[in-house]
RNA sequence: CGGGGUGUGGCUCAGCUUGGUAGAGCGCUGCGUUCGGGUCGCAGAGGUCGGAGGUUCAAAUCCUCUCACCCCGACCA
């Protein structure tokens, strides 16, 4: 390809709204362009990026006997009214939805687990079909709450999507297996450096599911890992074995201490230096929403750890929780915000315990009473204990679950995530085949996606320098780059032009700098710019048949001959596999 | 959703406080010059200052409304 038959335009500044390196270097270089907040046009750059990955998406899932089909963007209610999901999506605003001229009401998918339940239930009768794993790439529509980092977080994305279908739990679990091998493939392939981990399943539902993380400090994600154990969750879902309590040095009597202003732990540390945070106990409000009704929840943690939402929403098997506001603060305790406690709070506030606050005793809590603690608190004693279960943020330098390994912190990029979805949606919709016994039972499902935009940018985040991006070889737009120094010198048209023949017809994409008129700097900056991984700079070596050889990625540079460039080109294609 | 911020040529921004109807750099066009890491010079093109309304003799600038975009909040009892 001839850089001069190309719409190439590249900028010398950042984009002012980019808040990454992957986001500003793509808009720079004219891969990518803003439409809408979240919404972005491809450029012919981008688009052989991402026409790339979907070929080793393709490629993979078809060597393992998944199908491909392509299933309607377009959704009708009804349809998500079946699984019962249309709620909880539009009460989260995710979807976008809108009446058409009929009046009926219809969204654009944000995921197509009822549509192609729909489909595979007409067709799958027997046993004898299954299993059957069907995957499709498409558009994705999801209207973010707070879109952001260009393609990371887009409204609208692509996405391959898959779905497996299978006779029992144990068929589920091998068709699960696959996919998780097909996975590991595919982003081994895209050259990614990625984690595995345990996953909250999240809307989607289901149990068992894992997530795949691209290393990067500017993932939106957290995830728990553990180098000596191996163990690597999200960090939504992460558990950890909590420290033990200290013992209380003597058993007094419950008393009220007042602590006027003093509203969070940092406050009572200053007022009470000899309490160690793991004689606080913090009580945190909730608002649980369920449907449209609304009702608080008190949910107790020791004052070292944190809570995790995740985990309580879980937990109460509901549609959202959110710290309560000041109001129902006053109301479930009848203080001021910051002296809730679990003594005396308001008839009808539930109250949950982390597994933190389990031997915790001779501790300070609130005492719903504006001003006011208590101190030297025994369960048992002054309150019954409440029920407990794992509520709490696993952090840097906590022990593993079973004590043999510290968890460390690091950040990553989801890019693809697998669930074992079960019989949620079978059962609901009536997704159902005759079994060898002649009874009829709900197929158990599988789904998995991969963010194949998001892929492209977790490539440029983890592979790039201050010139410029750096693109694997397997989905970079072009492969090589030939840049010309002097475009309309004779010997160097001769040779860039025989050696971009001779590229291409071996099958290498490649693309030459054949512009007039720009000067050798610019072109450097471009080429750095687009990052494409092998570099061939003719020049004035031309004379003597010579060109010069490097990568985007190294800073060695060799004069070889065309024939030697070209053994070494193809040697690097072998090698990135 | 709450809070904050920004909208001025294709891009990055100045001008706004103290109203007098537009500037810079990059990019673009032409000519010359230069020719291995964003040459230099000269001459140009390009903007209803996000939109609507208002105040005023006069609005990019002040007021009201509206739209768009960006950032932060979402570990706190």
């Amino acid at each position: 390809m001839k850089l001069t038959q190309m719409l190439f335009v590249t900028m010398r500044d950042d984009p002012s709204d980019a808040e990454v390196r992957s986001h500003a270097l793509m808009v720079r270089a004219g891969f990518l362009h803003k439409l809408a907040s979240g919404i972005y046009v491809y450029g012919p750059m981008m688009w052989r990026v991402l026409r790339k990955i979907e070929t080793i998406v393709r490629e993979e899932h078809d060597r393992e006997g998944c199908q491909e089909l392509l299933m309607p963007a377009v959704q009708p209610r009804e349809l998500w009214e079946e699984s019962g999901r249309w709620d909880r999506y539009v009460s989260e605003g995710i979807l976008f939805h809108f009446k058409d001229r009929k009046g009926s009401e219809v969204c654009l998918g944000p995921t197509h687990e009822e549509v192609v339940t729909s489909y595979v239930r007409r067709l799958v009768q027997s046993h004898k079909q299954l299993p059957v794993i069907l995957y499709q790439i498409q558009t994705k529509f999801r209207d973010e709450i707070r879109p952001r980092f260009g393609l990371m977080r887009g409204r609208e994305f692509i996405m391959k999507d898959a779905y497996s279908f299978d006779v029992s739990k144990e068929a589920m679990q091998v068709s699960y297996g696959k996919l998780r091998e097909i996975y590991r493939r595919i982003f081994t392939r895209c050259g990614l450096n990625f984690t595995p981990v345990e996953a909250d399943s999240g809307a989607i539902g289901g149990s068992g599911s894992e997530e795949f993380m691209v290393d990067a400090d500017t993932g939106e994600d957290a995830i728990a890992v553990c180098r000596e154990t191996g163990y690597a969750a999200n960090i939504e879902r992460a558990a950890s074995r909590v420290s033990d309590p200290p013992k209380p040095a003597e058993k007094v009597a419950i008393h009220k201490e007042p602590t006027p202003g003093a509203t969070s732990c940092d406050d009572l540390k200053k007022l009470f230096p000899d309490l160690p945070l793991t004689r606080m106990i913090k009580t945190v409000l909730y608002n649980v929403e369920d449907g449209g009704d609304q009702a608080p929840v008190a949910v107790l943690c020791r004052g070292d750890r944190a809570i995790n939402e995740i985990k309580l929403l879980n937990h109460l098997s509901t549609l959202a929780v959110t710290l309560a506001d000041e109001d129902t603060v006053r109301k479930a305790t009848g203080a001021e915000p910051g002296y809730a406690g679990p003594i005396g709070l308001q008839e009808g506030v539930r109250l949950i315990a982390d597994r933190s606050i389990e031997g915790v005793d001779g501790f300070l809590c609130g005492g719903n009473e504006t001003g006011t603690h208590y101190l030297d608190v025994w369960f048992g004693r002054d309150l019954e204990q409440p029920e407990t279960v794992d509520l709490s943020l696993v952090a840097e330098g906590d022990s593993t679950v079973d004590g043999k390994g510290k968890i460390e912190i690091t950040r990553g990029i989801e890019v693809g995530h697998i669930f074992q979805l079960g019989t949620k949606y079978s059962e609901a919709m009536g997704a159902t085949f005759e079994a060898e016994d002649q009874k009829t039972r709900p197929m158990w499902m599988g789904c998995y996606g991969i963010g194949v935009s998001r892929v492209a940018a977790s490539a440029v985040e983890q592979n790039h320098d201050d010139n410029g991006m750096i693109w694997p070889v397997p989905i970079a737009p072009y492969t090589v780059h030939i840049v010309q120094m002097s475009v309309g010198d004779e010997t160097q048209d001769a040779l860039a032009s025989k050696l971009h023949d001779d590229l291409e017809g071996r099958g290498v994409d490649v693309l030459w700098d054949d512009r007039k008129k720009v000067r050798p700097g610019a072109k450097f900056k471009d080429a750095d710019l687009v990052g494409i991984p092998l570099r061939v700079v003719v020049g004035r070596d031309a004379a003597d048949g010579k060109v010069e050889w490097s990568t985007r990625a190294g800073s060695e540079r060799s004069v070889v001959t065309v024939l030697e460039v070209i053994a070494n080109i193809e040697q690097a294609i072998a090698a990135a596999g």
